[in-house]
DNA sequence: ATAGGAATAAAACGTTCGTTTAATACTTAC
DNA sequence: GTAAGTATTAAACGAACGTTTTATTCCTAT
């Protein structure tokens, strides 16, 4: 979809319609008549992305736990089920899924009103029950504290979503664009790092 | 500023001149005639945020090095100096300065085409700079690595900006909006975790 | 006191926006 | 084959946008 590409890279208020259907090459009416208004267009977009995804973590999850047992799942296991789905856009053949990796790091940032409801519903779910396995690994960790690391480390992914494509000019050449098996992998071990249980006892400060 | 504030929450295509002349009681035709047009007018209202803060940045960024003499800057040390002028904003008396913090931490990450320049040179100093008092606490950590991490440590620290106004929101009423102390300190605690050095020479994993 | 430049104000400019209307083409079913 | 529903198109709508123009007020220096 065209208009996927317009509004990750232009942002919801910097993509007209009309830029959406002459590159699309349909009918300026006809975007109003399949979706009705612009919000409802492009929550349609979100909606059909993110959903699919958050249904696949979620049986992830539960597959993980089940074979778990009674331990908890690994650390690198737990982070790998969150971001795998979301890095993997990057993996689609066609450019399409690099745009919409990035587009739901803006959307996952900016605060459309619109959109904010369904976010919450949506996320709301998996992250409980993504907080609940990670919380197993550090029980005594102030829930505060908890959710500090938590917040820092979601901002480190959704910022990773968001400008992945344009990481060799951040880091002046060092890292590649849109090389999402790296990024997963140093995410992961990076994530897992943050929460590791022997560093957060404080005895290696 | 009225402009800032409007800026900050709706982004600088959602925010519309009128809007900011109107709340602010001023002729319309005034902020064409001061400041030119609107990408004027925004340029102007980060640089003037951004170019005291970078400045206090280098400055002590300097002190410290001179402090230590031989020995690295200690690793809480470089990531307060580097986060404690941008989450300070918080503690401005009047609400000013939280929504120059969530502007910052917005423009940071949309891209505005028009700011990119202004950003890359006035970001690039200060980040070099801080990059290589960083690198001497993991010298033997490949560069790729490396970049990997700062980057999302920085993304951890660019979300925390833009989104420290709803905090309690996003983590159920456990944490305070705007506790820009707790912000620092933990923020401080979690990237000196990341690279710290034992940490990652790999005997702990 | 007054001339001249700087700031403010009101009004209008031309564009572009999202959306709607109204007419036409296409598809499907009987 | 034709009627009914569905999809596409061109054109127009009113509103809002950033910016400019024009007129007026304010300030300052001679």
């Amino acid at each position: 979809m065209t208009a996927e590409r317009l509004f990750a890279v232009h942002g919801y208020d910097g993509t007209t319609l009309r830029q959406i259907t002459q590159l699309a090459k349909v009918n300026l009416a006809a975007v109003n008549y399949h979706h009705g208004d612009k919000e409802t267009l492009y929550l349609e977009i979100i909606r059909r992305r993110i959903q699919p995804i958050n249904k696949f973590r979620l049986i992830r999850l539960a597959e993980a736990e089940a074979e778990a047992g009674d331990r908890p799942v690994p650390l690198n296991r737990l982070f790998h089920i969150m971001a795998e789905p979301l890095f993997g856009l990057f993996a689609d053949a066609d450019m399409q899924g690099r745009h919409t990796a990035r587009l739901l790091g803006r959307s996952l940032v900016e605060p459309l009103p619109f959109l904010e409801k369904f976010l919450t519903e949506e996320f709301q779910p998996v992250m409980a029950r993504f907080g609940q396995a990670l919380r197993r690994h550090v029980p005594m960790l102030p829930p505060e504290d908890f959710l500090w690391r938590l917040s820092f480390v979601a901002g480190a992914m959704f910022h990773t979503l968001a400008s992945l494509h344009r990481m060799k000019f951040l880091t002046r050449g060092i890292c590649r664009d849109n090389d999402h098996a790296a990024a997963l992998s140093h995410f992961v071990q990076f994530a897992t790092d943050v929460f590791l249980p022997d560093l957060l006892s404080g005895e290696l400060r």
